[in-house]
DNA sequence: TCATTAACTGTCG
DNA sequence: CGACAGTTAATGA
């Protein structure tokens, strides 16, 4: 089993590797776990109580919760140096979010009590853990605005623009394999109004598409798509 | 290769 | 705009 080391991890705005050494210094490392998960890997399930905190060290994950219908709501995607289950991490109760991973990944892990113990010792480290919240507030703030106002080809146009960001642009492709349906389900809406979304973008020029992959050539002229929202500048 | 899953299209409420 | 049914294309066991 591998173990991934902090210290000569990349990830920088990882909250660990941010405060590795006063974590090393206290003897946390040693507690740390790792725990690899291979491609569409459920490794947190709806209800089920959780382990700790889980940071990725390398890969790509999609949180979620599963609406009555089946019908998966995304949360956010998450890779490199990101935090899965800080929404129920201290709440003592079961957390209601699923996670899988949508590409090998490699997941560093501390649990519950290590974690307390951690945050009361370390206050630098809390207080990056709470500004951390807050961000992720505001980001849920903006998500919640998007899905109740945008058309769906604002929704789409902005998951685009997200995966930008998260991700970035390889040989002029997103750099990640996600299907229509993994889109339309962070979207808020079906896979086949993605597909038409897309078509009609491709249609534009907007976009170009070859399988599963998406580039966006004209990125400024893409965000111009939905700046009349001003919705773009954030999450 | 065959069987399963995903992409796409048309239509209807 | 979303839901359903149906066809075609891609994937993988």
């Amino acid at each position: 089993m591998i173990k991934a080391d902090c210290h000569s991890c990349n990830n920088n705005h990882c909250l660990i590797k941010k405060h590795v050494h006063e974590i090393d210094k206290k003897g946390y490392l040693d507690q740390k776990n790792t725990l690899t998960c291979k491609k569409t890997q459920n490794f947190l399930l709806e209800g089920a109580p959780l382990q700790g905190l889980f940071f990725i060290y390398s890969g790509s994950v999609k949180v979620f919760k599963t609406g009555i219908n089946g019908k998966e709501q995304i949360i956010r995607f998450s890779n490199d140096g990101d935090i899965i289950g800080h929404r129920g991490f201290g709440a003592g109760q079961s957390y209601q979010i699923s996670a899988v991973a949508v590409a090998d990944t490699v997941l560093c892990n501390f649990s519950n009590h290590v974690l307390e113990d951690m945050l009361k010792k370390i206050p630098n480290l809390t207080y990056s853990l709470m500004t951390f919240y807050a961000e992720e507030l505001s980001r849920s703030e903006s998500k919640m605005k998007k899905i109740a106002q945008m058309s769906v080809r604002e929704k789409v146009i902005d998951t685009l623009l997200y995966f930008n960001r998260k991700y970035g642009q390889k040989e002029g492709f997103l750099d990640i394999k996600l299907s229509r349906k993994e889109i339309a389900d962070f979207a808020g809406t079906t896979d086949e109004q993605v597909i038409r979304v897309l078509s009609a973008l491709k249609k534009e020029s907007l976009i170009q598409t070859e399988g599963k992959k998406i580039g966006i050539p004209n990125l400024q002229l893409f965000k111009q798509q939905i700046a009349e929202h001003n919705f773009f500048l954030d999450s």
